[in-house]
This record gives C-alpha cells, structure tokens and sequence, in this order.
DNA sequence: TTAATCATGTCATTACTTGTCATGTTTTAC
DNA sequence: GTAAAACATGACAAGTAATGACATGATTAA
C-alpha cells in the first residue's frame, strides 16, 4: 500500500479515535512504532493539530473536531456549493454561520479567476430574498439544536396575551417567508402548536425526551381537520387568477371553460379567521356560498371599516 | 519535491489546460517523459478522467470540467453544506441539481456514522419551507444564465392582457415565497418592470447586451418613488403587533409607552392598492388618518362586499 | 523506582521512483 | 507509403525514500 493511502488510512483511524498512543496504530496498521511516530510527524506537518502527552498515560490527542479526507471537486461542484450558500443570505442568526465562513474561504481561494467570476455573478445575479427582518431571533441555535437533539424544553414566550411560560417539546424548526416557526407539542394543552421563534424571550430549561412525537414533514403533510367545514366560493377570471397565486388554494381552484371558476373543498373551521383577509381582498371577484360564518365575518369586518370612516367623505 | 505533491501540482496544471502532451508536462516540471507517462497512469488510478490520442497530433485530454485540489473539512463543515442545501430542498427547477447531488453524495459518503445521523436529523427536524407549488418555471436555468451572461432577451410572455412579446435585459433573478421572479428593463416601455419567471412562456432569442444597467442589489435598494404620498396611521396594541410582521412596514412602525403606535411615512400612490387589503385585515385595529384615497378604497371595497352579501342573513 | 509513554538518532534493508534505452502502436502530414 | 509525432510498455540500473530494529533519552504517574 502506498504511503499516501496509509496517512490518509491513518488520518480517518485518529480523527475518529481522538485519542491513542503510538503503539495502538502499530498494532491496528502492522507497523514498526518508529514509523508511526515518523507518519505522525507526517501529519503535523500537514497541519493537522495533534498534541502528545509524555510519560505513562500518556498518547496523543486531536484536537479539532473530526477532518475528512480530502475531497475532490469539479469546478461546477463547488459553485453548485456557493449557489446554495446564497441562498442563506438573507437570513440572521443561522447556525453554521462560521463553518460556512470558513467552508467558502476554502473555497474561494482554490478556485481559477474564471470561477471566481463566477461565483461573484451568481452572488450578484441571484438572490433567495425574504423580507430581511429587523426582527431578531437570538434563540434560533439554541432551538436547532434541542430539536435536533429531541429535548423537551421550558420556554417563555410572549403570546397575544403577554409573556407565559411553555413546557414543549419541539417537532422541528422552519422558516417561511424570513420568519423561523417552531411546531412543537405543548404539555399543557396537550396538543401541537405553532410558535414563533422570534417570541421565545428565553430558554429556561430542557431535558431529554422520552416520548415519541410526529417529525416536521409528517407534521407539514398533516392537517388535522377537526371542525371540517365546506368551503364553496364562485370566482370570476380575475378571481381565479388570483386565488390561482395563492398557495393555500393550491390545487382546490377549479375552472370553467369561460376562464370563471370556484373552489369546493373542506377545511377546518379554526382556518377561517385566516382566509376572511384573502377573500376581503377579492371583494367581488369571489362569491361565497359557504361556509356562513365566513360571510358574516366578512360583513362584520366590511361594516367595522364602514364605521370607522363614516364621518369622513 | 515528494511525489504526492508533484502529482497534484500536475494535476492543477492538467485540469487547467485540458489538453497537453507529455513532453509539455516532462518540460515544464523537469522530469523525463517515460516518468511523466507513469504519473498519469496514477492520475487515471485515482480516478481522473484522462484520455490520451495517439499519432501525430495526439496527446492528453482531461474530459471533466476542472478539478480543484483536494480540500479537507471538518464534519462541521460538510454538516453545514448539508444545512445549506437543505433550504433549496422546496425549489423546483433550480440549476445545479446534478452538481448538489454528486456534492451530497460524495460528502455523506465520506462521512462517519455519527456525522451521518447529524446529516440525517438536519434534513428530518429542519426545513426552509415555501409554498412548493404546482406552479413550474421551466425557463428558470435558462433565465440565470442569461442574467449571468449579461444578455438581452426576447421573450414571450404571459401577462394580465394575454400573451406579449417582450425585449428585455433582466437585471437578475430572485426567489420570494417560492415563486422566481425577474426584474428586467423592457427596452419598449424604457422602464424596469418586474417579471415572474414562471409566466415565461418561451424565450425567443438572446443577444450580448452593451448597455449599462443597475445590479441586483441596487435594484433592491432602489425604491423610486414617483407620486409620494403620506400614510399616516394609528394603530391599537394589536395593530402595531400585527403590522410588525408585515415586512412591509419594517421600521417604520412607531410605538408609544402604552403599547398603542402608529405608522407615518411616504409611500408611492401605485402602493395603495397593495396597501389596501393589508388595512382591510387590520379592521379597526388601524385608523387611517392619511391619504384619503386610501380610506375611499377601504369603503369601495367594504361596500362592495356588504353588496354581495345583503341579502343573506 | 519502575513502567509506560513520547522523541530522536543511526543504520542496514527493502521498496519505490526515476531516467535511459528499446520497442511497439497509432495517426496524420506530405 | 513513409516519416514524424504522439502514446504505450517493458527492462534495468542508479538513486531516493521508507521501513524496522535497536539504542538512548525525556517525561509522567503509579
């Protein structure tokens, strides 16, 4: 076997092990002590951070955290890496913020002046936007990583109704449009809700888990209808048009042959305080037929406006 | 100079120049001809995929796109990568996607166990989620190259009046809330408008562009506003609670000590119509002091909905 | 003090690398 | 059809590097 083959042999073998003596490598690799002491001289040199402790008890110690072997990549490759990078920009807080720091310096600067301009287009041409918020979400590590690791955590968390206390255990972390939510079984209420990462004010406690719980894409392909209503809408073209650009209705917007349409589905009734906005948006180009309580939460809204500005004309 | 070393700098110069002899390679590092044959017998060992012509005129051809140096990372690193490529996971139609395959692939095989499981649970607890619609945006690879390449199009295109024919140079390409869109100077209207990719019905032809045009980022920047007008708001506590998550209004919502605020800034009149459902939501949790136009809007459309439904009750 | 470690040096042996030379093969220009 | 320019491969000697065996020293903990 080549010497290359071997170091790198080596390389994976004391990654992983973090700490052994030179006798343990002889022994695992069939080799004389003299030459693991010279490999190890080897991989120092190639920078790798080992240390050694004299005497008994003693051995050598890696320091950073686990190297892989070295990788090859084809230029496309890696700004395919740089394409995704881009895609966290618009984001705050991450984790990974240093690694991905370090992962395009190293990057960066093995690439030829003619990736390097591209990459600095993609950079410029391309951009994953989402409203940039000024919000801040100090605790969105801290929350990764307990969801990660399956802990149950006590939380606070400024609700409608001021701050309270939460004791949840969280089903995974997301982001939607810049904002990051947290789906997550709450002990209390003894059911999922959604909270918002931005609002937990403090992380007072977690522990581990022992319970079993959905995982977020089950959670995302399951909407429990507990209150099924039908929802049945006419819509003019413009109303389709519109409703079409909807991701709620996605799939459920039906349409004539004259470009008219309607939607006919069941939801739940807790979605209606949501959808009144969209179709207060739609004013005449979505008719309702049902559910009632949708009319008169438009009607309400309608006349709520209508009294507000009554004296002015 | 150790071998290993020699063999990667041959392979920089190789992958760089695609197409060499081995008297060229036996020049250029000092070393004989038959040694340069056996050093890319290794190469070809290693996996690079060289392939050699014979006869007058032959030589060596390396047939992948550049191959960088090999470059090592910490599991961190390569976790952090995978974190990345998880928030492209809700994209259709990106470009790139055999490259990001080959990277996770060669990546997560290089990973241990232990570093395989992190991989695992950031792909099953975390998701940058967006409407994932139906919706495709076939023309989307197309667009981004000829943004990057800084070129002019003719497309055909889908607009509210049916399908146009437009010449545009696109400024760059964004993703918001799932959908692309394309920000482009129409050289018939002389202004930049804001197209959607996914209404890209065809792209005609493209040509070198010389002009000059503002960057994405600039385009972000720059908010022209050509009808100023003030917006002039109060707002109740849950007003300002609900406001403060509209990107919208980011930063511009005022708040006073008993938890009530307002909003008073310059907009531009064509935002008006936008701004109207947002306020239709709000009800009387936002008085509108000014414009006026706005308040006529709100009742226009307030009326119009307590028409449609006056005589169901 | 002793045993278990690392650290370093020397030296003979073995393994590998390299250059030179030789001999083919394939392709193209003339 | 021949010569030139290229790759392909083999043999071998000379040179270089890697290895193991052994020796010695230093450090540390029991």
């Amino acid at each position: 076997m080549s010497k290359a083959k071997r170091l790198l042999d080596i390389l994976m073998f004391v990654t992983a092990k973090k700490n052994f003596t030179a006798q343990e490598i002889a022994d695992e690799f069939n080799i004389s002590i003299r030459t693991v002491h010279r490999y190890i001289l080897d991989l120092s040199d190639m920078g790798m951070p080992i240390y050694s402790e004299q005497g008994r008890n003693g051995g050598y110690t890696v320091l950073t955290s686990r190297l892989l072997p070295p990788i090859l990549f084809t230029e496309e490759e890696v700004v395919s890496i740089f394409f995704a990078f881009q895609s966290l920009n618009y984001y705050r807080n991450l984790p990974f913020d240093s690694e991905i720091t370090s992962v395009e310096h190293k990057l960066y600067s093995s690439l030829q002046s003619e990736a390097k301009t591209k990459v600095d287009k993609i950079r410029s041409y391309i951009a994953f936007w989402n409203p940039k918020r000024t919000i801040d979400t100090p605790f969105l590590k801290d929350i990764l990583e307990h969801s990660i690791e399956n802990k149950n955590l006590h939380i606070q968390y400024e609700s409608k109704s001021g701050m309270r206390k939460k004791h949840i255990h969280p089903i995974g972390v997301y982001a939607h449009d810049g904002l990051w939510y947290l789906p997550a079984y709450d002990y209390d209420k003894k059911k999922i809700l959604l909270y918002r990462v931005d609002r937990i004010l403090s992380i007072l406690s977690a522990e581990k888990n022992e319970d079993d719980f959905m995982n977020l894409k089950e959670w995302f392909n399951f909407h429990e209808v507990k209150n099924p209503v039908r929802l049945h809408v006419i819509l003019t073209v413009e109303g389709v048009r519109q409703c079409k650009s909807v991701h709620y209705f996605d799939g459920f917007v039906g349409t004539q042959e004259d470009g008219t349409g309607y939607i006919d589905t069941i939801i739940d009734r807790g979605e209606l305080n949501f959808i009144t906005s969209l179709f207060l948006r739609l004013g005449s180009h979505a008719r309702i037929l049902e559910p009632k309580e949708l009319i008169v939460g438009l009607r309400k809204q309608a006349e709520e406006i209508l009294a507000m500005y009554q004296d002015e004309n």
